[in-house]
DNA sequence: GATATGTTTTTTTTT
DNA sequence: AAAACATATC
């Protein structure tokens, strides 16, 4: 244990983690050391002598936890994996594992995707034979998601007139209807979804006195990150968990609710207090991230909403780079200018690729960045968008595993009953699934006792029993064989490999490899000993390692992801922060979304979303916005956001397009104006700004990366006048010696020796560099 | 019942 | 533009 780690703390995160009982809120603004805060009062806990088993810490993501945890055990040690923390979803999986049986599920239950999820619809609404144009899969899904997130079961659905008349006003009467058939396959599946994890756990605490009774008393200290996205369930859940030791802490920023989508509600923040009234609360004012233009801009934001909590986010990083609003002609072009940029700055500032991150809206924004980055052989990683456990091949091996688990799970038994062929059609399957529902029995119990069954000729019925021998044949070895060993054996039985592995176009290698990385992954899955949970003995079977990957969002693999710039939907950036970020895409109608500016609610949340991604950035941001983008295919010309006139010109500097010749041809900075109405289409044309050449740019003063501060009057010289032998200075590792130079014009590039450095190689272009001595002054 | 070809829809954000 | 979906043909 780290003694000294109170010091690192200011006078108010110190009070944040020392006052140890009782319900304490923290709001934290972005940059604050939120997270710092509650790592240290973990920490803190422990080193009190609170046992690690009897503290619950709550997050959103995945990250947050990883993260978290780890910074745990750099304070106090290999104690910290003892420590109950994880998502939501993936604290209450686990609890629901252990006491599953209660609510009559099976403890290898299954979790089911959304896509698994909307499947599961799309199936009820062909078999009520309901029109599939009005009833979509994702619309009554979201529909049913939403009564889940606010513990409406589908009986109290039905008895709720407010959301049936919705319903039937939208055409969609039958919804209660789907939602009760929905339910009722899901439990006959042995499944639950994302939703049900919440819902599920709520119902359990519920009905069964004895199991609250047991976790409210366990868990002695609970804590929440991201308080402000709670949904109803989270909340009412968190509350229960807490009633008895009332040592809750929750940490938040209402500025950065951005999940009303998944029923958030920030009242749960706003109203903590009403909830405890002898709380303590503790505001985190100083931003530790950003510089002043990155900060004023984001009050500026905030500022325009109504509904928040009274706070002043103030930085004393002064000066800094201003914020810069680049225009592009297309998407493409936008791009293209932002992987320049990002080598310009790499170049010029020796920033690392993982300094980057390209902030945008949709997911489906990534593509031009992706190819532009490509072209300059910059590393880079795409979050979210489709994740590994998504794609088709990983998703149909999964299905013969999960399947081997729990036969019951209907989804995977549709999925791979023919896959590969083995000649049972949607003929059979489709007789198979009316009987099954006639029956009130779920489609495996028919299809194992398909020789009982009248309807069926003598060909289908022996191609089902030899499939339901096979996955029974499976499942006698799960008692023998380790998850790696029964899942490469079933990899190989079914024709799986052998089809993948004949596929010789490129899709089908990298099938093929992705069937190798997941076995793999089963594989260390499997021999890892690490104990992380609770009181039990960790759980190595298969079954806990289904439940476990369906909530990852991606393989989260760490071997060659380091040193990428960051490609990211800005929801999936809380949290983060880069030396330099590029809000991209600020186009009305894409960022505010054209979804979100119908109330004032929605345009808010966007501005908080907007919020987010500005203060993402430590020194460096970017706002780009392209005049015209593919969208479905077809050509649409945008307008600059509104966002961008939110802003104070005076931390802005307007930039148009043309990045990489650039020579000095430096203009001050022109105010930016809004051509015409916003409904004028521009024209794509010329820019009307020229950026400043790299090498006239004023250094910034308060930037400062390294330890060197350039002198006063720091001035970079030509590059042509450099010379080997001369003694320089550089902006960010101070003095050093010329050792040699390569290249001509353009691109000389100067091998530089510092002391206590080292060599760097250097493109005189971007850098900036001083003669000290030896040349000409 | 499987495969080839044409048609329609999709995109907001995530566990 | 790409993927999911529907219809035609073998």
């Amino acid at each position: 244990m780290r003694s000294n780690y109170l010091d690192e703390l200011n006078d108010i995160q110190r009070q944040a983690v020392t006052n140890t009982s009782g319900p304490v809120m923290v709001i934290a603004g972005p940059g604050s050391g939120k997270t710092r805060v509650l790592t240290y009062r973990i920490a803190h806990l422990i080193e009190k002598g609170v046992d690690p088993f009897r503290i619950l810490s709550l997050t959103f993501t995945n990250k947050a936890a990883k993260e978290m945890r780890e910074r745990i055990e750099h304070v106090i040690g290999g104690e910290a994996r003892n420590v109950w923390m994880g998502t939501f979803h993936s604290i209450f999986a686990r609890i629901l594992r252990q006491e599953a049986t209660k609510i009559g599920y099976p403890s290898n239950f299954t979790i089911y995707d959304s896509s698994d999820s909307k499947n599961v619809v799309k199936q009820i609404v062909k078999e009520l034979e309901l029109n599939d144009k009005l009833y979509k899969p994702s619309t009554v899904f979201n529909r049913i998601s939403a009564a889940k997130n606010n513990l409406i079961g589908p009986q109290k659905y039905r008895e709720d007139k407010y959301l049936v008349s919705d319903d039937s006003q939208s055409g969609r009467p039958k919804i209660a209807e789907i939602y009760a058939l929905y339910a009722k396959k899901c439990f006959q599946s042995g499944a639950m979804d994302f939703d049900d994890l919440l819902f599920k756990m709520y119902e359990l605490l519920s009905t069964h006195p004895e199991v609250l009774h047991k976790y409210q008393h366990k868990f002695n200290y609970i804590l929440v990150d991201e308080y402000q996205d709670t949904n109803f369930a989270q909340y009412l859940i968190t509350k229960r968990l807490a009633a008895v030791h009332e040592n809750i802490t929750v940490v938040g920023d209402d500025a950065q609710s951005i999940y009303s989508f998944r029923g958030a509600d920030i009242q749960n923040i706003l109203n903590f207090e009403k909830d405890y009234p002898d709380m303590r609360t503790f505001k985190l004012e100083q931003n530790y991230r950003s510089t002043t233009h990155i900060v004023e801009a984001a009050n500026q934001i905030i500022a325009l909403n109504k509904n928040q909590l009274p706070k002043t986010i103030w930085t004393d990083r002064q000066g800094g780079d201003k914020i810069k609003v680049v225009k592009a002609v297309s998407d493409n072009e936008e791009g293209r200018i932002v992987a320049d940029t990002i080598f310009e700055y790499q170049m010029r500032l020796h920033l690392r690729s993982d300094d980057f991150a390209i902030l945008y809206r949709t997911n489906a924004q990534s593509r031009s960045f992706e190819e532009a980055l490509r072209r300059q052989n910059i590393p880079y990683k795409v979050f979210g968008g489709l994740s590994f456990y998504q794609r088709k091949e990983i998703k149909d091996l999964l299905a013969y595993l999960k399947l081997t688990v729990n036969h019951n799970d209907e989804e995977a038994l549709r999925r791979i009953i023919n896959y590969p062929t083995r000649g049972i059609g949607d003929t059979t399957l489709d007789r198979a699934t009316v009987l099954a529902s006639e029956r009130g029995t779920n489609l495996w119990s028919i299809l194992s006792t398909i020789q009982f069954q009248p309807d069926f000729n003598a060909r289908a019925k022996n191609l089902i029993e030899e499939f339901v021998m096979m996955i029974k044949s499976f499942a006698t070895m799960l008692q023998t064989m380790n998850a790696y060993d029964l899942a490469s054996h079933i990899a190989k039985h079914t024709g799986i490999m052998k089809e993948l592995y004949t596929d010789k176009t490129v899709e089908g290698i990298s099938r093929y490899e992705n069937i190798q990385e997941l076995l793999n992954g089963i594989k260390e899955f499997s021999e890892s000993d690490e104990i992380a949970e609770g009181e039990t003995v960790s759980d190595r079977s298969l079954g806990t390692y289904l439940q476990d990957i369906m909530l990852l969002t991606d393989t989260e693999s760490d071997k060659d992801d380091t040193n990428r710039v960051s490609l990211m939907s800005i929801h999936s950036a809380k949290g983060l922060e880069f030396e330099c970020v590029f809000a991209v895409g600020l186009e009305e109608g894409l960022f505010p979304n054209q979804m979100s500016v119908n109330s004032r609610e929605e345009l808010e949340e966007e501005r908080r979303l907007y919020y987010v991604a500005v203060t993402r950035a430590k020194s460096h941001l970017f706002l780009t916005y392209a005049l015209q983008r593919y969208r479905f295919g077809n050509l649409i010309y945008s307008e600059p956001s509104r966002f961008i006139e939110e802003l104070d010109e005076k931390n802005l500097e307007f930039i148009g397009h043309k990045v990489r010749r650039a020579e000095p041809t430096s203009g001050p900075d022109t105010p930016w104006e809004r051509s015409g109405t916003r409904t004028t289409k521009e024209t794509p044309g010329k820019s009307l700004y020229e950026r400043p050449g790299a090498a006239q740019r004023q250094a910034t003063p308060n930037f400062t990366p390294a330890a060197h501060t350039p002198s006063a009057d720091f001035k970079a010289d030509d590059p042509k006048t450099i010379q080997a032998g001369m003694e320089v200075e550089h902006e960010k590792f101070g003095i050093g010696k010329v050792v040699s130079l390569e290249g001509d014009g353009n691109n000389r590039i100067a091998t530089l020796f510092f002391a206590g450095i080292g060599q760097k190689r250097i493109m005189l272009k971007y850098a900036k560099v001083r003669i000290v001595s030896g040349g000409a002054e």
